[in-house]
RNA sequence: GGCCUGUUGGUGAAGUGGCUUAACACAUUGCCCUCUCAAGGCAACAUUCACGAGUUCGAAUCUCGUACAGGUCACCA
């Protein structure tokens, strides 16, 4: 009996070859520099913030080689697969613009290098192991996962290096002829990949981030083939499908890295060439006095879903994530403000290599600089959109009135120096329930006076401003004015004059003119007070001021 | 424990043997501007690059050692 009796018992019902399959699949046509990536999540319901910086990087190289980016489903792990995970990912990343060229989603195959779902190329996968049990570098394996484990406690007992290698990969040394005994006698197995390497050897790898590595050289015989679904195990499913989809970059967080040598080894054993590797840093997280890699369970913020319920627009988040991705993105931004983030061009050396800290505070200032570009009219469409998904009361106050909501935004906004208070969807609400009258005087409102206190200071302030005052023509006529009632009422309209005799005044204008907002808003702090009335307008205005006169 | 990787302010970091008195941005603090706030302007914030030794006329940058941190050692990816 020889290897190939053994492939043709194993897989009596594979007949095609790997030279089936590189017809079926040739080489990409792309320009030289083209990079073909992807995104190869494992399906377990949830949108990690590192996986996402991930397909960040993946795209960027993409578009800005005009390359390849698809999206590969790796769902050989069938115990952990959640339901709608797919879904999942292929909506966050449509969220965020972030488009595959090739993808399968809802049964549909776009591109021509699927299936796109690893649960659906067993056929490939067996094809080639195939070819490694006819050559001899695979072989079926039949210890239990209890042999396993002792053997592993033995190791451990006597410090050595744990592992199926040398003289404890006992099945190696099996005789064809046993193991086809044993299979036809239907003992559950696997199929171990036959290493040939020496744990002393050391290979030279060369990361795109990292530089040059020094690696041992593997010699323990991965499990390729598990023995309950037939599916392959992550390094055999790397080797096969980014050889044939061409992928050239594979990115993937670090936590790879002690796996190379034996992807390697495995595209050496096929004559493959293997891609190149972006071994990119963790996001980690301060706990404490400690550092760790940001986690799932402990922080919200780990979830990209964190970022929408908070209403973040997404161009903030993709931003936030490239002046980690590449710490000189900011600069360029800034020489360069109309380009987007995909003409920048990603550079893997400058990427940092130690774990980087994702700094939520940066977000809120990308994010603020962000919104307070925006038209209030796109403003008023995202933050819509948002109260539409997250938030009722924000989508009662905008559909009361749309366009009042709109000019509200646009207060300060759509200058040279626009506002700058809104760092979120969120925000909104809290920026301005006071502008709407209902909500106004629904609520038990705490007035924020300032220096001036005394309720018959303030009613006269409020009575002289409205029977003598009221203009909004301008910014200056209605200051002015504001002066004027300072003046009248006593109190300092020069800032410098005050400033330098405070005891001739009551008070000065700021005063004054915190008395007007507060009474107006019940806040000592909103945005412009002569955009606000003019808003408002003169009868709303004198509305707000008499019924508060009436309550002292 | 073995192997691998890393360590520059509170944070992301620039830096590749002299042009560094260690850029830039965020955060913080102060001042200015100012009707409040947000913003904006200005300034402060690492006498020093984990520590120790070595190479050198010269080191954050090169070498070695130590410490610490992280990753990894699955029929998980």
């Amino acid at each position: 009996m020889t290897n190939k009796d053994l492939a043709d018992l194993i897989f009596p019902n594979i007949t095609k070859t790997i030279e089936d399959y590189e017809k079926m699949y040739p080489k990409r046509k792309l320009d030289e520099e083209a990079c073909v990536t992807r995104f190869a999540p494992s399906p377990t319901g949830y949108m990690h913030l590192g996986g996402f910086f991930q397909a960040l990087i993946d795209f960027n190289i993409a578009k800005s080689t005009n390359g390849i980016f698809y999206l590969r489903n790796e769902d050989t792990d069938q115990k952990r697969e959640v339901d709608k995970a797919v879904e999942l990912i292929m909506e966050t990343l449509k969220h965020y613009d972030i488009i595959p060229d090739e993808y399968e989603y809802k049964g549909e195959i776009v591109g021509e290098y699927g299936p796109y779902i690893q649960s659906e190329r067993k056929e490939i996968y067996h094809t080639f192991i195939k070819y490694l049990i006819e050559i001899g570098r695979a072989y079926p394996c039949f210890c239990t996962k209890d042999e396993i484990n002792e053997m592993r406690s033995t190791q451990e007992e006597r410090k050595m290096r744990p592992g199926y290698y040398g003289r404890f990969a006992r099945c190696n040394n099996m005789s064809v002829d046993e193991a086809i005994k044993r299979i036809k006698n239907n003992e559950p197995y696997v199929i171990r990949f036959r290493s040939n390497g020496d744990f002393e050897n050391k290979i030279i790898f060369n990361d795109l981030v990292k530089g040059r590595l020094h690696l041992n050289e593997n010699d323990i015989d991965d499990v390729i083939m598990k023995s309950d679904n037939l599916l392959p195990t992550y390094h055999f499913a790397h080797v096969v499908d980014d050889y044939l989809m061409h992928t050239t970059h594979v990115v993937r967080g670090e936590e790879w890295l002690p796996s190379v040598p034996k992807h390697i080894q495995m595209f050496e054993a096929f004559g493959f060439e293997p891609p190149k590797y972006i071994h990119t840093p963790l996001i980690v997280k301060k706990d404490g006095g400690s550092i760790r890699k940001i986690s799932k369970r402990k922080d919200p913020e780990a979830s990209m879903s964190y970022y929408d319920e908070l209403g973040y627009p997404t161009l903030a988040v993709i931003e936030s994530l490239m002046t980690i991705i590449n710490s000189n993105y900011e600069i360029w931004h800034t020489e360069n403000p109309d380009k987007t983030f995909l003409d920048f061009k990603f550079n893997p050396e400058k990427m940092s290599s130690s774990g980087a800290l994702y700094d939520l505070d940066k977000l809120d200032n990308i994010s603020k600089d962000i919104i307070s570009k925006m038209s209030a009219e796109e403003l008023f469409q995202k933050s819509y959109e948002w109260a539409k998904k997250y938030s009722e009361s924000l989508t009662s106050i905008i559909e009361k009135d749309k366009k009042y909501y709109t000019s509200i935004l646009n207060i300060e906004r759509e200058k040279v120096k626009p506002r700058k208070d809104i760092a979120k969807y969120f925000d909104i609400e809290n920026l301005i329930w006071y502008m709407y009258d209902d909500i106004y005087f629904s609520k038990d409102l705490e007035y924020e006076w300032q220096k001036i206190t005394d309720k018959e200071e303030i009613k006269k302030i409020l009575k002289t401003y409205i029977s003598k005052y009221y203009n909004v023509e301008s910014q200056e006529a209605w200051f002015d004015e504001v002066k004027k009632l300072a003046e009248e009422l006593g109190y300092a309209s020069n800032m410098k004059e005050y400033k330098n005799n405070p005891e001739l005044f009551k008070g000065n204008v700021a005063d004054v003119a915190t008395v007007l907002r507060v009474a107006l808003t019940s806040k000592s702090n909103t945005p412009d007070l002569y955009e606000i009335m003019n808003l408002f307008g003169k009868e709303r205005v004198k509305n707000r001021y008499n019924k508060l006169i009436e309550k002292f």
